[in-house]
DNA sequence: ACTAATTTTGTAACGATTACAAAGATGTTA
DNA sequence: TAACATCTTTGTAATCGTTACAAAATTAGT
């Protein structure tokens, strides 16, 4: 339920270069974020932090970058919030994710049993989303302590 | 896998006072293009289609109508592709959806066993959404058709 | 080092959505 | 039915994420 991967920059290298990118410093630290960040970001959250680390950066480099690591398939788009897409790494073993509605946080979670094999006649299917939406353990904790502030 | 439901405006009609709104021409107009239509439509679809129906129709109404309707639980986002928010009748049997990345069409798929009853400790689930992305029977028989004209 | 291809950058444009305020319609109460 | 408060609609302007485009910078291969 949690990633604690951490893909050094030189491994993040090769997988950029294994798809036929060229690994400039921008695409590095952008698939770098996406890869190690806790939170799937957008890339409104990976301008914001990468733009400290190289003051020239540019919103449509980030945007390029992105484009680009998705098309090769190292990272995915999440379609969670109309508006704002969100992107996680690809290459891994199927997941779901889980959406808190109240503090917007994206946690991942085991992807539900069979659905990852499910065909439907007819259709080609290439891929799979599941989302659970909701309210998360923090922010469930916060509100049960308000309601008994209430009470008292 | 196809929907057949007629909602007729006195039906409508009544789930929109029975949300505590004001059963106005151009919220039966909105509910009833989305309850009836086969395709999820967008905002901006439904108001090409009523804009003929009210010529004094204004988009900022159509956004208003389907935020209301969202409000009391009418009608649901789906939230498809960023950038274009679809919307689909709210009290059916959850289902799932199948969206065809050559067409775009969205079709109402079942959901798969078990995945609506799924818990998780410590979370609140309010909603599930499961997408499948692919590519539709038509779409691959226009495929189908292209390549065997290439070999030809 | 030279050349071609790729990448970055900044600016301008775009499209969906929202904010806002005025005008219009509706429901309620007397 | 008249008066009033409330809710809805409408149009315009603003916002925000994203894309288009062209020039400058960087990179890879010869």
């Amino acid at each position: 339920m949690c990633k604690e991967n951490h893909y050094s920059d030189r491994q993040l290298t090769e997988m950029i270069h294994k798809g036929g990118l060229r690994p400039s410093a921008q695409r590095i630290a952008v698939l770098s974020f996406v890869a190690n960040a806790k939170r799937h970001p957008t890339a409104d959250e990976i301008y914001g932090v990468l733009s400290d680390k190289f003051p020239s950066l540019s919103k449509t480099t980030v945007y390029n970058s992105l484009h680009a690591l998705v098309e090769v398939g190292l990272i995915r788009e999440l379609e969670i919030e109309s508006g704002n897409r969100h992107y996680d790494l690809a290459p891994q073993p199927p997941h779901s994710h889980f959406v808190c509605r109240t503090c917007g946080k994206i946690v991942d979670m085991s992807m539900p049993e069979g659905v990852s094999e499910i065909t439907t006649p007819g259709f080609q299917i290439d891929c799979i989303d599941v989302y659970f939406k909701g309210i998360c353990p923090e922010c469930l904790n916060k509100k049960q302590r308000q309601n008994s502030k209430l009470n008292n």
